[in-house]
DNA sequence: TCCCAGGTAACAT
DNA sequence: ATGTTACATGGG
């Protein structure tokens, strides 16, 4: 275990951790405690300075939290009236993270509908049934399971992870897990991709619709400009920006993504965070 | 009992 | 091309 210091500017890592993009950190007496790439990892926040115990190297934590975008020019791009200024400052420092784009995959084909305590719960039971065990300070740790894992495994040992459309899902995930297993599918490749392209790439998985696809690009394939639309947001973008009035997704996506331009994805998340706590204060 | 939850695919206009 | 519905389930 290395103890790295990681400056960390216009950085704040609970809203980071909490705003709802990642599902499998948990904070536990002041530190978070998380699994990246196979290893335990738990860090805290003293003002400017990310403190990490980890395997990982300094890059690594760095590319994970993102902390080489320059915030300060995303604010002035998304900056675009009053109510996002507001966001903005509410939520200061909240960085989008550089997910794993397989498991990312996973956890928003298995978040379709479902509270985020049940994601939790889902993505927990499958790396604990097809993970490696990791030992680390006396907790028992799991890392989310390669493709190949879950591709070998039987739909009823699937369905025990309690999927929310049951064996519908549970074929679902082992579909795709064959697939990018299989080298059929490289979801790495997809980074080089344009947006759009890439999000067509993605929507030839069944499961996988726009909003699915439109989070596994902004969380871990580098497509910022992707503005995913769940129920939260179409709430929010109905009211805020239509009038209430009954709009589809395309228009607001279409809206969005020429309104906020090519960081849209930070602020659907902003948005996102601001509308499920209720937008108090 | 009704409504809601980080939706998608199949089906109907 | 756009609108509607079945799907499946625990919690408020």
């Amino acid at each position: 275990m290395k103890m790295h210091r990681i400056p960390a500017h216009v950085f704040n890592l609970d809203y980071t951790l909490r705003c709802g993009q990642v599902f499998r950190w948990q904070k536990r007496g002041g530190e978070w405690m998380g699994v990246v790439k196979d290893s335990v990892i738990s860090v805290k926040q003293k003002g400017d300075v990310l403190v990490a115990k980890s395997n990982l190297a300094a890059e690594e934590i760095v590319s994970y939290f993102r902390l080489e975008d320059d915030m300060e020019n995303i604010y002035k791009h998304i900056g675009k009236d009053k109510l996002m200024k507001k966001v903005i400052a509410k939520y200061r420092g909240l960085r989008l993270i550089r997910q794993d784009p397989w498991e990312c995959l996973v956890s928003y084909v298995c978040s379709r509908n479902a509270p985020i305590k049940k994601i939790k719960s889902v993505i927990f039971n499958l790396s604990k049934n097809f993970g490696n065990v990791i030992k680390s300070d006396g907790h028992i740790e799991y890392t989310f399971p390669e493709p190949d894992m879950v591709a070998e495994a039987t739909l009823d040992k699937l369905g025990i992870c309690g999927f929310r459309y049951g064996k519908k899902q549970a074929r679902e995930i082992l579909e795709i897990a064959k697939l990018v297993g299989g080298n059929n599918f490289d979801l790495e490749r997809l980074k080089k991709y344009s947006y759009l392209d890439a999000k067509e790439e993605l929507m030839t998985l069944r499961g996988v619709g726009h909003k699915v696809a439109d989070c596994v690009l902004l969380f871990s394939l580098d497509k910022l400009e992707a503005f995913p639309i769940d129920v939260h947001i179409r709430r929010f973008m109905r009211r805020e920006y239509f009038q209430d009035e009954n709009i589809s997704d395309d228009k607001i996506r279409e809206l969005a993504r020429e309104y906020f331009g090519k960081y849209a994805g930070y602020a659907q998340e902003y948005l996102f965070y601001h509308e499920r706590s209720g937008g108090e204060k």
